[in-house]
DNA sequence: CACCCTCATGAAAACGTTGCCATAACCCGG
DNA sequence: CCGGGTTATGGCAACGTTTTCATGAGGGTG
């Protein structure tokens, strides 16, 4: 048990060759005989010995190590697209590194704040929404980037068609006979997204296409704004009979105030949400669901086929799966809120 | 815009200044004139350069690198968790490693397998529930370490009294009027669970000491457990007027089933989760708050002070906090579950 | 004016690896 | 038995920093 860990200098010594070698059979690299490659493993294990990735770095310019960058790490999003990020790193023995950059970002610097200029392989980002001029920025780092939860021509992408995927949740509503099919969306001062705005795109075109008018409200995201939008909703000379929300987060901010209200879900509105939030099925909540864990594997595994110089595809469109719950029904016959 | 990314010799060269000065100003170091100070700064600025962690750690020993070790990175406590530890880090200027190793933590060898030994400053695990003979294999990496959710006497730890919050919320439900208060706990083949065990005693605790007998049920974890032990709860001959579940998200499950049930929330039955998860609030769901942020945050700094030799305080207790909502309530006088 | 101190600066030796080149040992065919 | 090729091994110079030590320029004091 060593206080200071061994250096391969050690390994060297143990096993009577030189670093060299080594090195060579801590690399795999061939040329070395067989006794003496056994010798050298065991000299290592005994001492437990790993290779400094800080000093391998150093000669190969390779770090082992990638970043990803979030905007925050708390929303379960996040964690599930990490998840999927980490186990695909891990099979190429790639280490992660997690840079939050959240409320950093309005700050101009954070691209070159984040000391990522020689200290990582690859950069990850997820769902950031980078602009144009961001992009250039973190690509002068000089390593491959991959997007994921952004579509960007010309760079590496993971994502889904939100577009696609609010005009199926929309069209499986008027499908149901709905006619009055509200939508709430969101909007942040602090946070323009994209995906925000194609979902209520999506939302859109599929009424357009059924030849009804689209009913959008916007507030701040969260939960909040889905209980102060359903309140509005609720208030209106002839509310909704079905209401879809840009998120579940949202879906059950609504879906609490129509419990306040007494108003029963599906019987007198039906509410559906987009993501597949796991209190989703807790609540019932028929929603769309989005696989943030398998895009984050895509994304990982992306990474090290660029790194390995064998990618192929650059742009992944991730599948998006409607998950029919108890939270929607065909409308009632009859009008009003109450039976 | 270089190909090649900068060295410090670019940065001298640019400065007319040698390799030595750099180093000095960009470590904050003193000994050098403000004004070549500020000449050497913006020649760096220019060439948008950063310090290679990698080199200079080499000769400092130090990475600048701090290692988190998660079982998981899905459920929501682990994003909380590693958004604290993260925001810490960087008030350091430390950097966020993040190592998921979930299935693997069963094969023997996932502590060595971590190439950690040379490439991290220190280890923050979380919630791993690590044995005597894990800890000290971790302690071989030879860096400090701190364990988060788990309490380990000699060494770094950051954690709730899981005992004092479930007998907290145990009592708040006797006060309210409750004798017959059943309680869902959990348990998993694949992982055993401390906080688990001191959860169930909290509960245990209080029932004693208020005279009454426990009444456990426990199933696998998940809104699926909680869903069947709320059913196997319901077709008891006196079911219980209160139920606290081990974890928010057994008591969703719990929730399902009454709602299924029409079994009125809190009329009928009071419901008690622990967490504050975030579709607690959204359910109006009663709950202790255990901030996994905060403890997050704490582990983070604590990491911070020992790799400063500041550390003080080596254990650190985390408080909980009832958060009353509208899923508890005292018993109604009438028997049984429908009025 | 000589002396010693302080302060700013530069030169050079680490740090722990990998890559390249040299060397030694061996095998094979002529 | 010798030349040429292959294969295993060692030596040494990088890689980009920090750190230690040396140097030299001023500046105050006696």
């Amino acid at each position: 048990m060593p206080s200071q860990p061994a250096s391969m200098r050690d390994v060297a010594h143990r096993a009577g060759v030189s670093l060299s070698t080594v090195s060579r059979v801590l690399r795999d690299a061939p040329g070395v005989a067989p006794e003496v490659r056994q010798r050298v493993q065991r000299a290592a294990d005994e001492l437990s010995y790993v290779v400094s990735r800080n000093a391998s770095g150093l000669v190969t310019g390779r770090t082992g190590r990638v970043s990803v960058v979030v905007p925050f790490l708390r929303p379960w999003f996040f964690g599930a697209a990490l998840s999927g990020i980490s186990d695909a790193l891990r099979e190429a023995d790639l280490d992660m590194l997690v840079y939050q950059v959240g409320e950093t970002r309005s700050r101009e610097g954070w691209a070159r704040a984040l000391p990522l200029r020689r200290n990582t392989d690859a950069v990850v980002t997820v769902s950031m929404d980078l602009s144009e001029e961001e992009c250039r920025r973190l690509e002068d780092v000089g390593v491959p980037m991959v997007l994921m939860g952004q579509k960007v021509s010309g760079r590496a992408s993971v994502y889904i068609d939100d577009r696609a995927g609010t005009a199926g949740a929309t069209r499986h509503l008027l499908n149901l006979g709905h006619t009055r099919v509200a939508y709430i969306g969101s909007r942040s001062e602090a946070w323009y997204s994209t995906s925000s705005r194609h979902r209520l795109e999506g939302y859109e075109a599929a009424m357009a296409e059924a030849g009804l008018s689209p009913w959008p409200v916007v507030k701040a995201p969260g939960h909040t704004g889905g209980e102060l939008a359903m309140g509005e909703l609720l208030s209106d000379h002839e509310p909704p009979t079905a209401v879809l929300a840009e998120f579940d987060d949202i879906a059950l901010g609504a879906h609490r105030t129509l419990r306040r209200a007494g108003v029963r879900v599906p019987d007198s509105i039906s509410l559906m949400g987009f993501d597949n939030h796991d209190a989703a099925a807790v609540m019932d909540l028929t929603t769309v669901d989005q696989a943030p864990y398998d895009s984050g594997l895509t994304a990982g595994r992306l990474t090290v086929d660029i790194l390995n110089g064998a990618a192929r595809h650059t742009h992944v469109e991730m599948p998006t799966q409607l998950i029919l719950r108890q939270s929607t029904a065909a409308p009632r016959t009859t009008r009003g809120l109450f039976p």
